[in-house]
DNA sequence: AGCACGCCGACT
DNA sequence: GTCGGCGTGCTC
């Protein structure tokens, strides 16, 4: 009986194709395989395997085995699992899943070894080179690098045929943790959730714990006490890290190195592909038993992953926004579910959603104390700008200049942190009151001093700043409005001219490395005011950092987002949580126009508990997540006309369903990006709703214009 | 995603 | 008269 194959294909094709198992293929579900797909030979995975011919139409045959690690079922699974949960096709998601394999594997590499033949003249420097190569093959200029002669000496024994050349697997060897290695030295606290999770390890299967812990109470430490137990427990077992940046793997995959004398594969955009190809293979085989990366690494083939760690669980970096779009925090517990494994969400202001879940005894719910004599709270205070406003055109009041004057005087750092890059986040004409906008699109032009450019950072236009405004033709009538970093540190610099002065943010620092400098600088008390976006928000320790001021507290209450509150509170918690962090005492300062919103009341309490209260109570009565689940469903075209016929057909064939409300279709807040009119439709529905197969089969009741392009979007983060 | 098939402008 | 632009539609 010949047998069909199922084969998924990295592809947007709505389906896995069936294709016909070739004699003596005997194909198993996981293989690598090459098939036809029209004109062309793709890469495909097999997903099932069932008996029978092809029914009514003949299948074309699968071509052949590609000799990859086959991809474990879990990861079928995951993938699967993924795509209906993202509503989308699964081509996306195994896309990710085989985005190690796209650099060749390395090939065997040339290299000499011993024949025993002796050369008919011995010398010092052969001698050297035969007693080099006794342990083993090593390429020529290696061998002869060890022995300390010239690469002439090793050719010649080649030549009198002492040493032959031989090829050898290239060197693929993982360094393997040493789990004897002594543990970190817990405080009762730490502990008692690192003991706790130890126990759901080894009670098996799928359990997910919340680690919330305030800046400062040692949530890695922890962590690599829960690594260390699931490693020992099985000798097998895999662990895995996440991190919402990759500025923070360096940091983290050093931690894990201390503790466990090896480095941990790293897994993110920034890894080169002959390494991916390395860190996937070793993966797959169970070699690496630890894994730190970015979200993508969720989508690693793991064959026996038995602890998830989703650090800093609470932030938004977590959601992927594009292409394949996901949020990787609740994918990991899926994975972890589909893996039968301990998921560990860790964080000093965890989301309202995991702080629902511990409250509902869904997650294991473990609290770290501050740790003793290292964390002390800073001192929050409120300014009210209202009442003590900054000089027209500047954007420090009184009360903040002073606080930083006197932190200098003290020989002590400031960190002022706003969330805006560059230096005027409008430019508008005095003259006729045009805002300069990116064409194509409706968001504003950033102005940039350091490159002398006007940037869209939507789309990524930029260009020169003109001299005439574009709209009407004046001279010299375009102003800048608002401040970004660039315009702080300005006024930072005219304000204290002794004092050294760095900005932190993507335009300033754009890899690890410069990350990484900027710290260490800021570390050894090499800059006395650092003006900083969010990329400087977390993670570090500046034990010299006294006073943080917050330019404006303001800025993401604003916008109708319904984590505004959230994030803000998250922010401002890390960024105040900055100061003071060892025996000094730190000061936040924050500078807002609403002193009396509950989010900044609750801040200047250092209060977590009312404000998660207060935002419960505001989501609960709205029916939002945590309390009920959104979806957004965004289509866009260049064709305005067709874009509404078809946000109109796709209102008229709203399913009607229990429990989900649809609102729409209206503009998109950004109506108009790269040409394309964007209009959108929101979805709330009740918790126990299957939203994704909701949405699967409302999409389905409207044909799409080639036109337009939808985007459907679970739990969505933005709202633009 | 690729790649072919398909109908309208400038060219050996 | 052709070469080729990229719109539309399909791939088991």
């Amino acid at each position: 009986m010949p047998r069909i194959a199922s084969v998924l294909l990295p592809m947007p094709l709505p389906e896995a194709f069936d294709y016909a198992e070739p004699e003596g293929l005997e194909l198993v579900v996981g293989d690598h395989v090459s098939v036809p797909l029209g004109p062309r030979t793709v890469r495909g995975v097999v997903t099932a395997l069932r008996e029978g011919a092809g029914g009514n139409r003949r299948l074309k045959p699968v071509l052949a085995r590609v000799d990859d690690p086959r991809l474990p079922a879990n990861v079928i699974t995951f993938v699967e699992w993924a795509a209906r949960y993202s509503v989308d096709v699964p081509g996306w998601p195994l896309a990710m899943a085989l985005r190690g394999l796209r650099h060749p594997p390395a090939k065997p590499e040339k290299a000499v070894a011993l024949t025993g033949v002796q050369p008919a003249r011995m010398t010092p420097a052969r001698l050297k080179v035969l007693a080099a190569a006794e342990h083993g093959p090593l390429s020529a200029a290696e061998l002869a690098r060890q022995a300390g002669v010239s690469a002439g000496v090793v050719k010649g024994l080649v030549d009198e045929g002492a040493l032959e050349p031989v090829l050898v697997a290239a060197d693929d060897s993982i360094a393997q943790p040493d789990l004897s290695l002594p543990a970190q030295a817990l405080n009762p606290s730490q502990k008692a959730a690192a003991d706790e999770m130890a126990d759901m390890l080894a009670a098996g299967g799928f359990q997910a714990a919340l680690l919330d812990g305030v800046t400062g109470s040692g949530k890695t430490e922890v962590y690599l006490e829960v690594a260390a137990a699931a490693l020992e427990a099985d000798p097998a077992a895999q662990v895995l890290v996440l991190l919402p940046e990759i500025a923070l793997t360096q940091a983290v995959m050093g931690r894990f190195e201390q503790r466990f004398g090896a480095a941990p594969i790293e897994w993110h955009s920034g890894v080169s592909p002959p390494r991916r190809r390395r860190a996937w293979e070793a993966v797959a085989d169970g070699r690496a038993r630890i894994v730190v990366g970015a979200r993508s690494a969720l989508f690693l083939p793991f064959s026996n992953l038995k602890l998830i760690v989703v650090d800093e669980e609470h932030d938004g970096s977590f959601k992927q926004e594009e292409g394949f779009i996901y949020q990787a925090r609740d994918l990991a517990v899926a994975r972890a579910k589909i893996e039968g494994a301990l998921v560990v969400l860790a964080s000093a202001t965890p989301s309202l959603e995991s702080l629902w879940n511990a409250h509902q005894g869904r997650y294991r719910w473990l609290r770290l104390g501050a740790r003793h004599g290292t964390a002390q709270l800073p001192d929050v205070h409120l300014i009210d700008m209202r009442a003590t406003p900054p000089e027209p055109g500047r954007w420090l009041s009184p009360t903040l200049v002073k606080a930083v004057s006197l932190t200098l005087q003290k020989g002590e750092q400031s960190l002022l942190f706003l969330n805006r890059r560059g230096y005027a986040p409008l430019v508008l004409c005095r003259a006729c009151g045009e805002k300069l906008k990116s064409p194509d699109s409706d968001s504003w032009l950033v102005e940039h001093r350091y490159t002398g450019r006007l940037v869209c950072h939507l789309t990524g236009f930029s260009m020169k700043k003109p001299e005439a405004c574009p709209h009407c033709g004046a001279k010299d009538s375009l102003v800048s409005i608002g401040p970004g970093v660039e315009r702080v540190e300005e006024e930072a610099r005219y304000l204290f001219p002794d004092a050294r002065i760095a900005v932190f943010s993507s335009d300033t620092v754009f890899d690890p490395a410069g990350a990484r400098a900027l710290v260490d600088s800021m570390a050894a008390g090499e800059i006395d005011i650092l003006v900083a976006t969010q990329a400087a928000a977390k993670g570090h320790n500046f034990p010299n950092l006294t006073l943080v001021g917050v330019i404006d507290a303001d800025l993401s209450l604003r916008g109708g987002d319904l984590r505004a509150g959230e994030r803000t509170f998250q922010l401002l918690a890390q960024a105040t949580g900055r100061a003071g962090r060892h025996e000094k005492p730190g000061r936040a300062y924050l500078q807002t126009y609403s002193p009396e919103h509950a989010v900044l009341q609750a801040l200047k309490a250092q209060d977590r508990d009312a404000f998660v209260e207060a935002e419960m109570a505001m989501r609960e009565e709205a029916g939002l997540p945590p309390f009920g689940r959104l979806a957004a469903v965004i289509a866009s075209g260049p064709d305005a006309e067709a874009l509404e016929a078809y946000v109109q057909a796709l209102a008229a064939a709203t399913p009607n369903a229990e429990g989900v409300e649809v609102y729409g279709p209206a503009d998109a807040p950004l109506g108009l990006v790269r040409g394309r009119r964007r209009k959108r439709f929101l979805v709330r529905a009740g918790r126990n709703v299957d939203l994704p197969g909701f949405m699967a089969a409302w999409r389905a009741r409207a044909k799409v214009p080639n036109s337009v392009r939808v985007t459907i979007d679970i739990d969505p983060y933005s709202f633009l």
